[in-house]
DNA sequence: CACCCGGATTGAAACGTGTCAACAACCATC
DNA sequence: GATGGTTGTTGACACGTTTCAATCCGGGTG
């Protein structure tokens, strides 16, 4: 243990790196943002004087002249969720080579936190904001727009084009697939295994499944089952296990749809501790294509998503709202694809 | 598409206020910032105008004026790792009590990216940050509290106290218990299988498992090899394998010990491609304890790092070294605990 | 030689907030 | 009714930056 020295900040501004070169602040302020305006022998001579006197802008200074911060808010509905950090990968590469800071927020699913989080966001008169809502009310969004903050929304492809951008994948076309893939393995009872119904995304991914039934002549009431947890984690999959098995061996499904794939994992382990095989007994089909979708055994049949693509297209969108003034918004919508592996087989009576 | 209607931001700010509840500025910043020294009425009144006006305070101006922002930042290795999202949300749970407002800035796992970010705390002259340092470089963290932002250390144990701050679990005992665990089942030729031995946490559980062997008896040079991997994620996990592996039957390794789990995990499924069995053929031992180590098959054995709590002690440390005018640095220390599941077994020649 | 031109630099004014010494109003006490 | 103390409010100023009109300078032109 030992008292901190609390080091004397010297506190040195842009008005004693101006003193130390013999020039004026004005000249430094265009050295460091204008360079090519000001002569190359007085740049010189300021960046000397920055690098002798360790001069670090201050940039509650410039935000608070020019009205606007240089960072983007990345507003993430869960940090613990890999699905979400691959994205926060594809947003800050974008964003570097803009030379835009990124500061991750965390929503945690919480409708609270999101709204202290887009509070915060105009406190700081962000420049921008990547947000992926965490339910259907866009009413903090709207707001912050007004507030003079752009945001590109992730993820909810049901954004009006008069209100902002969106870059989504394509939730009903992911359940489409999910669902065609088991009815063509020959399943006829598949449970849907879901997160809050709040959640946009599972809604389409839902009827997805639905329509996929639907198209192949079959009453989607008749043959699917829905178990809704209240959060997308490895868990919650887990502890559904009863619901999903629930009406013992007769009704039990032939085949489970995730929401996501941290519930598919947590109930794949869930069936194993019941004895129950995957895909033997019963296939498992996932959603998003995590890392660890890969690692398990048998490997997890998944929905995937163009994690990082998403972030990075999200990024370039926000960027484009804030440097083209004849922006217009625009809705970007990428197509999911089945990753098949061993969680699904071929259904055998 | 639609033109963007650039809603003409008012503006409105603390002078407006003032205005508008017929009070002077000074007294609005009273209401924000020390509400009991103003009187029931004035203070209800000025509320009132806040409401009515939709004032949100700018903390450009905020922290230009006290020299400090409210924010801190959470410096990370890498969002993609479970470990450190783990850790994030204490981080956040801890600071939220305090008001406080976490920025999550990634690393990923790079000396340049993390420079970036360490200049950009300084820039926005954060109140403090907690940070996982990428290498034994502590340089920016020292300029960092040479321009006044104070840091705790996360997983630094080796960080003097003279320095700073740091909160830690103890490797070396993890690396000791994960090597008696192992011996115990009777290995005698086990793989450290592990990133860039200029990570501290990694040289201090490769001792550890040395140490191990050492007390035991055993000469560890003869019985611990080393494979090092440039990065610590599934990937370069499974592509370890063949080194592990080399050799031959005779010289293969009877147990392996990862320096994490994404690694142990991406080697579980290698060795499963290459048709072998863990725990009969081989035995794996990961480090953290992330949630899909229970969702694998076998589970995997893992030394478990109170990951949650970690996040919470170092932020409640950076609170007390920002409130606290006496404070003192100060070292914490965790002890990591053995999880035993079903990827180790007793060696069978 | 007077004039002008254009590029480089300057100086002052703002941005929104927090601080603090000074002041006003009120109350209790003598 | 004067004194002293308490409580609430004021107003001016400082913080570091950016912006922009004004100024300076050196050289080319008529």
């Amino acid at each position: 243990m030992s008292t901190r020295p609390r080091s004397t900040r010297p506190s040195v501004g842009i008005t004693e790196v101006a003193r130390h070169a013999g020039v004026s602040p004005g000249t430094v302020s265009n050295v460091l943002n204008r360079p090519e305006r000001v002569a190359e022998a007085t740049r010189a001579r300021v960046e000397a004087a920055i690098a002798e006197l360790d001069y670090v802008r201050n940039s509650s200074g410039s935000s608070l002249r020019s009205g606007r911060s240089g960072s983007v808010g990345l507003l993430v509905l869960d940090v613990t969720n890999p699905f979400f950090t691959e994205v926060a990968r594809g947003v800050e590469d974008e964003a570097a080579g803009a030379g835009l800071a990124v500061v991750l927020l965390n929503s945690a699913e919480a409708q609270d936190r999101q709204r202290r989080n887009v509070r915060l966001l105009a406190e700081q008169r962000a420049a921008g904001a990547v947000v992926m809502p965490v339910d259907d009310d866009l009413s903090d969004l709207l707001w912050l727009s007004h507030q003079g903050t752009s945001w590109v929304a992730l993820d909810r492809g049901d954004v009006a084009e008069d209100v902002g951008c969106s870059v989504s994948v394509d939730n009903h076309a992911g359940g489409l697939a999910a669902g065609r893939h088991l009815i063509g393995l020959g399943h006829e009872r598949v449970t849907f295994l879901t997160g809050p119904f709040a959640i946009e995304q599972v809604r389409r991914r839902h009827q997805g499944l639905l329509d996929a039934f639907t198209e192949s002549g079959m009453d989607p009431g008749a043959h699917v089952r829905v178990v809704e947890q209240p959060l997308l984690n490895p868990q919650q999959g887990e502890r559904a296990v009863d619901a999903v098995l629930a009406g013992g061996p007769r009704q039990r499904p032939q085949a489970v749809f995730c929401a996501n794939d941290q519930l598919a994992l947590g109930l794949m382990k869930g069936l194993g501790r019941r004895g129950l095989r995957v895909p033997d007994d019963i296939s498992v089909v996932g959603y998003d294509n995590v890392d660890l979708a890969d690692l398990v055994h048998p490997g997890l049949t998944t929905v995937a998503q163009p994690k990082y693509d998403l972030g990075r297209a999200a990024m370039r969108l926000l960027r484009s709202e804030l440097d083209d003034p004849g922006h217009r918004h625009e809705r970007v919508l990428f197509t999911p694809e089945l990753v098949v592996r061993g969680s699904t087989a071929a259904y055998r009576s």
